[in-house]
DNA sequence: TTGTAGGCGTTATCAT
DNA sequence: ATGATAACGCCTACAA
């Protein structure tokens, strides 16, 4: 067929399909790529998709980049992808960017702000459209204003000190279910583990639980513990609290995955859940189900999250007017019930 | 300053470089590339690093990628990331090759299998040098076929139906280090939990155990049942047994999301974990501490095999002789034994 | 309805 | 030791 027109091992290019469809390059770009006002004879469109099709055509993405000076990617640098909340926030952009015809390009906040040739490779001019960043509490201030400077970018979950848009979860409603949840069962000793202290997320959900406890317990101590977000560091402060003289009722934790490590610290100090204390977690990760006590949670739409983020950056590049910060109220923090909370002590006593 | 040279808003390209240093463009790309064989005066290249850093001079990948027909970049093709395993994985495909000096693009086998234009964008030539497909059990045949037309491809434990190079985890060794250890503590009848039917990997865990089965106990029967990698899966599976006749006194679960599924099962049921039954999984995950009991695993080198694909792909693409498949036999697999395992009931009462 | 010209920013080749 | 020229593959004017 084909062959002896002298079949090159390489791939084919626009001009390979023009010349065997008889046709001019620019007339190939714009029929292959659906050019409304284009008025090309219909056995010429069909030549040249023909031709298109045996030879296997596929445009080179880097040469319309270079040419149309945009990529289609944006690229997205995460913190702590080992977290199951970090990986659903990422699902969330990576779907509604490949949704919106966008690939996506993943760096590690760690090694980009550390490595500052892999970081300039990342930002590599041309490469990117724009940046998501979900770099959690690190001060990476250095790294998102390198970012920033370069290419549009949005914030995910961070403290946008300044002129970067931000996508964020209403923390402060999640402290305030799961606080309300734990005094319309009667507690009113009621203590908050944190997240790190500068994370932003950890202070909203904590003013939550201050805000709530404070109107139905004028009376009640504010009792903050900080740990962090790893099991260990949950496991931590549990053992903090266990030193003090006396146990809080209940207990609110900023995070499913610290909650797991306060559940298995009570349970290898022999404190019965919820019997003795109460335990709400704040994000309802698969694993709620399986802990030694079972978790109960506070619903956030991370994925959501996610793809907010992305809508706001892909409106920002699409030259739409763009809200500078995003809080999603929509779906709002779902209590999910499960085992680990149920009336304090004194009030099951009476 | 250089203001009045009539500063533009736009970045500044090598021609400016170029020119403000007053050299030709190719003396500009050859020193800030540190081209070994350029020979220039070494007031030239003071002056044209000078003139790059002040200007901010960042160069344009795309036109990079174009001219030298590279990207410094690959595809990674995952399955499944809200699973731990995998994310690890992703961790050690990322982090190698962003040490290696490429970024990495991500996207979802399910959406790039279902969405044939997003597929495109993704292959579209010139922008990737190669790809790592993790693509679990799915039936992507097709889709590794349309990959590794385009370009050099590397599989992650799956079943390399072909030339696709491959790196997989020594599953065998892994099912007989699970089995070896029940059969160590007194057991005999044990049986495999699986995953999917078609996973290579869960088939690669059950050989392990049925071979381990066999040697120590000829008569024993082998007691299959496949359950899937979700802990839901898990669940449906521990029921199925627990419907039937008689407990086994163990169970090797190929995976540790499923594990949990099991354990919680069991809890359910009323089962008294080890007492009863003894459950080993594979995959040491964080949340194996933390579960109803905790669960005694065998950890896998998951980041490794991650690490050793992308070693795979950069060594095809930097044309060295690379080995066709790859076990990754270090380190090995390492029994961590936790609450969930003990001697059989029959070897307690005795 | 179609073709020609030019350039996106870089680097490789050859000349000086 | 440095410069001129061309080319990577595509797309957007504009011309015919």
């Amino acid at each position: 067929m084909s062959d002896q027109t002298g079949a090159r091992e390489v791939v084919p290019t626009l001009r390979d399909v023009a010349k065997q469809a008889g046709v001019s390059t620019p007339i190939a770009s714009r029929v292959l790529n659906d050019d409304p006002d284009v008025r090309v004879r219909d056995d010429t469109r069909a030549r040249i998709l023909e031709v298109a099709a045996t030879l296997g055509y596929m445009p080179n993405g880097v040469a319309r980049s270079l040419r149309r000076s945009r990529s289609d990617a944006i690229g997205l640098v995460m913190h702590n992808l080992t977290s199951p909340m970090n990986t659903t926030v990422l699902e969330g952009v990576r779907g509604r960017c490949a949704s919106a015809g966008y690939v996506t390009l993943l760096a590690d906040s760690e090694q980009l702000a550390a490595d500052s040739s892999h970081l300039r490779s990342f930002l590599s001019r041309g490469r990117l459209d724009g940046v998501i960043l979900h770099v959690g509490h690190g001060y990476h201030e250095q790294l998102i204003a390198d970012v920033s400077r370069h290419v549009p970018a949005v914030l995910v979950n961070s403290d946008g000190s300044g002129s970067v848009p931000t996508a964020r979860l209403d923390d402060v409603a999640a402290g305030r279910t799961a606080t309300e949840h734990l005094i319309g069962l009667g507690h009113s000793d009621i203590c908050f583990v944190g997240g790190p202290k500068e994370a932003i997320t950890s202070l909203g959900r904590q003013r939550g639980y201050e805000e709530v406890l404070r109107e139905a317990h004028p009376a009640a101590r504010i009792d903050v513990v900080s740990a962090g977000w790893t099991d260990e560091m949950g496991a931590e402060a549990a053992r903090r609290i266990l030193s003090r003289p006396r146990l809080p009722t209940a207990i609110v934790v900023a995070n499913a995955v610290t909650a797991a490590g306060v559940l298995t610290a009570l349970r290898q100090a022999g404190i019965s859940v919820p019997n003795e204390v109460s335990v709400v977690g704040i994000h309802d990760a698969w694993f709620a189900n399986h802990l030694a006590v079972s978790l109960t949670t506070v619903r956030l739409p991370l994925f959501e999250l996610g793809a907010m983020a992305a809508d706001l950056l892909l409106g920002t590049l699409a030259g739409e007017p763009t809200p500078a910060n995003a809080l999603i109220v929509d779906p709002p923090p779902i209590l999910v019930i499960r085992e680990s909370t149920a009336p304090p002590r004194a009030a099951s006593l009476s």
